[in-house]
DNA sequence: AACTTATGTGTAACCGGTTACCAAAAAGAA
DNA sequence: TTCTTTTTGGTAACCGGTTACACATAAGTT
C-alpha cells in the first residue's frame, strides 16, 4: 500500500541507509545516487512516516501550547501566531486548555512527553519552579509567558507591563483627568501585579491618589461591572479609570453606561491588552496594546531555536507596548 | 532512564505480551499475574511510548481540527468544544488555521496524514469531493462543519440556518419593522446561502421586497460598514437590517452610528451566529445563535465514535438555533 | 610506494511497543 | 482415563524509520 524506506531502497538498487541519508541530507552520498534515490522517491509516492521517524529519532516536529483558555479574546491572536511560526518551520502544534488548573496543566505535561512532543509554550501561570524542573529533567525545551524569572534556564517572554501601565495614567492625566481609580486583576499573576505597581508609581506622585481607588477586578467582563459599583461608592467623584485589562474596561464601560455615566465625558476608561474588542466596543476603547501576535510568533521562533540548538540557557525578552488613544479617553 | 516495557517484564518476572496484555486488558491474564505487573509498573513509573505505539498499533490519539483562522470570533468556541472533548477520551487536538485556502488544507492533510492522525474535523470549505475521496480511501475519519451534503460518507454537521434567518426576519417584523434588508456573506458557503434564503423567504411575502435590498457584506465588520454605505444610497428608508453574521452587523452598526443613526430607534439590527462580542456592543446586538460550544463537542463527539467504530456511513446531523433578543432590536 | 584522510555505501541493531502463533497447564466432557 | 476446550503466557516477527560500524575506493601527503 504505501511506500517505505525499503521499497525505494530496493527500486533504487540502494540500501535503506543511503535511503535515509538522502532524505535528510546527512552524510556523503554521491550525487548520482542521489539522483536515482530521489526518482525512486517520486515514482512510489515516498512519505516517511512520522511515527517511526519520531521513535528512530526522537523528533516529532510537533509542539504544544497550553494556555488558559481559546476562547478568552486575548489568546487567539497569540495562538495564531505560534501556529504561523510552527507552520512556516514544518512543525504542528496541539493546543491546550488549562483553565488556568495547575492540575491539567500537569496532566497535560505528562501527556506530551508520552507523546514525545519536541518543545512546549506556557502561555499560564500555575506551575511551580518544581514542575519546570521537572521538564528540564526531562529535556523538553519550553518558553513561557509573563513569568516572573526565577528560574536558571527556560525563556521567558514578556512585555512592559510596568511601563505600559503607566503610560495609560499619564496618558489619562494629559487628557485631564483629576482623579484615575485602578481595577486590578488576580495578584498572583505578576501581569496584572505589575500593572497595579506600574498605576500606583504614577498616581502616588498626584494629590488625589488613596489606596482606596484600586480595586480588585478578576480579570473579567463581570468583574469590571461588579468594581464599577463598588468604586463609585467609594468615589463618586472618578473622571478617569485604567482597567488592568480589556476585558474588565469592558466591563467598566458596561457598568458605566448602566449607571448613567458617560464615557469619555464624565469618565474616561482605557483597558490593557489591545485585544480586538476594544474597536467595537461604544465608545471605542484606549488601550495599552500587547503586540499579541508577535509574542506569539517570538515564543515559537524562540521555542524552534532551543529544539534546534537544544540549548537550554536562562533568558528573557521584553516587549514594548502601545498606547492606542481612542475614544474613550478623549474628553476634551 | 526511562522504563520501556522489557524492564517492566523483566522485574514482573513475565514476558513482554503479557505486559502489553496487561496495559491494554487485552487477552487472558490471571489476576495474580496481573497484580504482579501493576505493581512493576508502578514502581518503575512505566509510561508506554506513545510513539512506539502509534507505530505498531496505527493509534495516535491524537486529532486535527483544521479551521479558518482561530482569531475569528466563530472559532475560539468551537476549538474549545472540540478540546474539552478530545481531552475527556484521551485525545490530544492539534490547530490548524487554513485562512480558508484549498492549498493550505491539502497541505495540512498531506502532514497530518504523515503524522498518522486519528481523524481530522473541518469546520472550513474549500476542499473538493475528490479531496475528501482521498481522505476515505486513506482511511482518516472526518467529520465537516456546514458542508452541503454531496457525499456518500463523511458526517456533516450543520445548524439550521435557513430556519434561523426566518426567525431572524420574522422577528423583525414584529417589532414593527417596514423595509428589513439583508446584508450576506460569501455565496460559496451554504451557510451564507441558507440564510439568505431563509430571508428571501419571509421577505417575498411582504410589500416592501425588491432584490436590492440583498447586499454583499463578506463575513466582516469593514464589510457590514461598507454594505451599509451602498444600502442607504439605494434604500434610506429601512428599518431593519439583518446581518448574516455577527461579524457583519457590527459593522452595521458601525456605519450606521457613523451616518448618526440611532438604532434601534431609528433601525433595527439582528445578526447571526451568537458570538460572544455581540453582548459588548452598544446596544447589545440581537443575533440568531448557534450553539457553538456543542457544535465543537459533537464534532470531536461523532469523530471519536468513527474512530472507534471505523465507521463511515454518510451521516448528518443538524442543531437548532435560537433567536436572542436584545438591545438592537428593542424598537417599541 | 606507503600511509593518511575523505568519500560513498551496505549490514544490522535499535527505538518501544503490538500481536500472530505456539505450547503448556487447567478444567470440563465423554 | 482420555480427549477436547479454555486459560495463560512466551517467542519472535513486525511497524518504518535512524545510525553505529565496517568496508571499499578515491584522493592527498611525505
Amino acid at each position: 500500500m504505501k511506500a517505505t524506506i525499503r521499497d525505494v531502497a530496493k527500486l533504487a538498487g540502494v540500501s535503506v541507509a543511503t535511503v535515509s541519508r538522502v532524505m535528510n541530507q546527512k552524510g556523503y552520498v554521491n550525487s548520482e545516487t542521489e539522483q536515482k534515490v530521489n526518482k525512486a522517491m517520486k515514482q512510489l509516492k515516498f512519505e516517511p512516516n512520522q511515527m517511526a521517524r519520531g521513535l528512530a529519532g526522537k523528533r516529532t516536529k510537533t509542539i504544544a501550547l497550553i494556555l488558559p483558555d481559546i476562547s478568552n479574546p486575548f489568546f487567539p491572536g497569540l495562538a495564531r501566531g505560534v501556529e504561523d511560526i510552527a507552520q512556516y518551520n514544518g512543525y504542528t502544534v496541539i493546543l491546550c486548555n488549562s483553565d488556568d488548573m495547575g492540575v491539567k496543566e500537569r496532566s497535560y505535561i505528562e501527556v506530551l512527553k508520552k507523546k514525545y512532543i519536541d518543545g512546549i509554550i506556557f502561555a499560564t501561570n500555575n506551575l511551580v519552579r518544581e514542575d519546570l524542573e521537572r521538564m528540564e529533567e526531562a529535556q523538553i525545551p519550553f518558553v513561557m509567558l509573563d513569568r516572573a524569572p526565577n528560574m536558571e534556564s527556560g525563556c521567558v517572554i514578556k512585555v512592559d507591563n510596568f511601563g505600559g501601565a503607566k503610560a495609560a495614567v499619564e496618558h489619562m492625566l494629559d487628557v485631564g483627568c483629576k482623579k484615575i481609580a485602578h481595577v486590578y486583576g488576580p495578584q498572583e499573576l505578576t501581569t496584572a501585579k505589575d500593572r497595579l505597581a506600574g498605576y500606583e508609581e504614577v498616581a502616588k506622585q498626584q494629590p488625589w491618589y488613596t489606596p482606596t481607588l484600586m480595586i480588585p477586578g478578576n480579570f473579567t467582563i463581570d468583574g469590571g461591572v461588579k468594581a464599577v459599583e463598588a468604586l463609585l461608592g467609594k468615589h463618586p467623584d472618578v473622571d478617569g479609570i485604567f482597567a488592568g485589562n480589556d476585558l474588565m474596561a469592558v466591563g467598566v464601560l458596561k457598568g458605566l453606561k448602566h449607571r448613567g455615566i458617560s464615557v469619555p465625558g464624565q469618565v474616561a476608561v482605557c483597558g490593557f491588552d489591545g485585544v480586538n474588542l476594544t474597536e467595537i466596543t461604544e465608545p471605542e476603547l484606549s488601550t495599552i496594546a500587547q503586540p499579541i501576535y508577535q509574542i506569539g510568533e517570538l515564543a515559537a521562533n524562540k521555542l524552534i531555536e532551543r529544539i534546534n540548538l537544544s540549548s537550554t540557557h536562562y533568558e528573557t525578552v521584553e516587549l514594548g507596548v502601545s498606547l492606542i488613544v481612542r475614544e474613550s479617553t478623549q474628553k476634551s
